[in-house]
DNA sequence: TCGTAATATCGATGCATGTCGATGCAACGC
DNA sequence: GCGTTGCATCGACATGCATCGATATTACGA
């Protein structure tokens, strides 16, 4: 006889991980990610201004930036007079981390 | 006058993100997430011709989803024979976790 | 040694995305 | 009203990346 198995079937991840991706790839950008991290350590919101201030990008990519973000769901917008005021999103640390948990936790599922 | 600040200077993050961000674009692809998912659940390691018959991919394009897993540290492949089998790497998870809690952990820093 | 099977690599292609200048829009002061 | 300022949107451009076919590499069996 020939031709051997490489090994027991095995179980192969369904594919239901295409809002995982969609929200890690909001994440993955070294300057989305200072953006949230300076929302982080903010005890309240912070102006565009300062954004586009301390950012080596131009005012039109910061503004890009934020809209990836909001549109993730990870940071929230407020207009108060001529300045956008922005926070993180209620929540936004542990729905990444249930997001990476889906992939990564050796579960036994039900 | 006019010109009224629109806050307090606020401490913006400073620029270091670059690594974390490539850890996180390794993962940012449903493909390369559904491949963890796969190694997590999976006891022992997996090999890659159970990918290439589940995944709804070509064999090349297999093959480069685990080098970019590979390449970023998150898995460790071992040719046994013909076949080469696949593994999570050693702290994996905790490392995803870490570059994400360096971003969005409201913390001082020392 | 030769053929075959399993992966990796290469080159090309098409689509997604980061970046910017120009412009539009909203709010404020005069 | 008008001008100015802060931010968003638009259009264009360049780069990056996922995908594939073709080919190379490695290992095994006859």
């Amino acid at each position: 006889m020939s031709m051997q198995r490489c090994c027991p079937p095995g179980e192969i991840a369904s594919d239901e991980f295409g809002a995982a991706a969609e929200l890690l790839k909001a994440l993955a950008d070294p300057h989305r990610l200072r953006i949230l991290a300076t929302l982080a350590r903010a005890s309240d919101e912070v102006c565009v201004c300062d954004f586009t201030a301390a950012l080596p990008l131009n005012q039109p990519t910061v503004s890009h930036h934020l809209r990836v973000l909001r549109e993730a769901g990870l940071v929230t917008g407020e207009r108060r007079g001529t300045w956008v005021y922005y926070r993180l999103a209620d929540g936004a640390r542990e729905r990444i981390v249930a997001a990476v948990d889906g992939a990564l936790r050796a579960q036994v599922r039900a």
